[in-house]
DNA sequence: GACGGCCTACCAAGTGGTAGGTAGGTTTCG
DNA sequence: CGAAACCTACCTACCACTTGGTAGGCCGTC
């Protein structure tokens, strides 16, 4: 159907505007024009400015849970599952992009109480899901480091979002990979 | 002077304003408001917003500066200095608050060139200082990772910029310290 | 009397959102 | 079957409000 089209193209545009503009600076001008649909005819598919900011979290959530749950079935080792996660987020990253909640943090203040959940929501399944690959590569001896699997998952995640950010600035993505494999590479050695 | 009371009452308002919503997201009407002063003065002070951008980023930059050139000074081993760095950087960051680079790369594409070229900056100075301390840390046999001192920098800094985020995220700032300690402990043992 | 600092009173453009209409497809029911 | 009823997807035209920015005036201090 022409609707699903729209409503998925107005969440793809909506996404990528976020990710390069951030949640305030795009507009439902800005996302008319590149789906080519009148600005009032949004608000047929998403009544409210925040209802698509939502919607944008929970298909982007969605995507990330399936991922995770393909990558914890597959029968490999921990510092392989670790990179294949880094590949994945930073594969989701066009370039100049930002990672979506990453981008919706700066806005932090600005942002209805709703979508703030969600991204606390985000970023806590993140973590859970690293606990627990720290965790079970621990009790394999596939992780020598001390540290709590807490304080690792705390590591692994910051790494990654920040060598985003990094890298945005230095307008060269090409940093994120080397550096979270560094990180990976000194827990499971 | 009044007149020097004011900007940079205005200045420090605004910092608090983008670091918490965005630059974007905060406008003129908010800062008059928390400053006292009416929404037409401020553009004495600043005539155009963009010009109160790069005064912003100018003004944190400096006071970072001064602050890693007395670090450099410090007659301290390479893991105190590291240490002592992530505190500055932590403690810049008042609750519910992102470092002011941080918040400005989610604004990316909406941020005037001039400003983009100052985030820019920033991060490259930092990645420079870093990359500095971790070559004589190198040096002085203090740091023991065999990774290029360019990598380790940007892991550092990756490391805290992105502890922020997820910090902001989870609204406990108190977990950004010790995931930096892990990486510093991490690197000189 | 010049100037710095602030004011009131504007402005055009843009914001998210609403009202009401239309073309075309699907459902319901005599 | 065919017609009335309804629905979806989109439109034009508008709304109140906010945005960054401007013009010009007032007042106190060098």
């Amino acid at each position: 159907m022409a609707t699903l089209d729209t409503k998925s193209a107005l969440l793809a545009e909506a996404e990528a505007l976020v990710r390069t503009m951030g949640y305030a600076a795009f507009s439902y001008a800005d996302l008319s024009e590149r789906v080519g649909i009148r600005k009032a005819s949004i608000h047929h598919h998403f009544p409210t400015k925040e209802a698509l900011g939502i919607a944008l979290i929970d298909s982007y959530l969605e995507r990330f849970v399936a991922e995770l749950d393909e990558l914890t079935a597959k029968p490999i080792d921990t510092k392989a599952k670790l990179l294949a996660y880094g590949d994945f987020f930073s594969g989701s990253l066009r370039s100049g992009q930002l990672p979506l909640c990453g981008a919706l943090a700066a806005d932090a203040a600005y942002l209805p109480a709703s979508m703030q959940r969600r991204v606390k929501k985000f970023f806590e399944l993140h973590l859970a899901w690293l606990n627990e690959v720290v965790r079970e590569g621990k009790a394999k001896m596939e992780i020598t480091s001390n540290a709590t699997p807490q304080r690792l998952a705390m590591l692994l995640l910051s790494t990654l979002q920040g060598a985003s950010v990094v890298a945005w600035a230095l307008k060269d993505a090409s940093v994120i990979k080397p550096v979270f494999k560094q990180v990976v590479d000194d827990l499971t050695t």
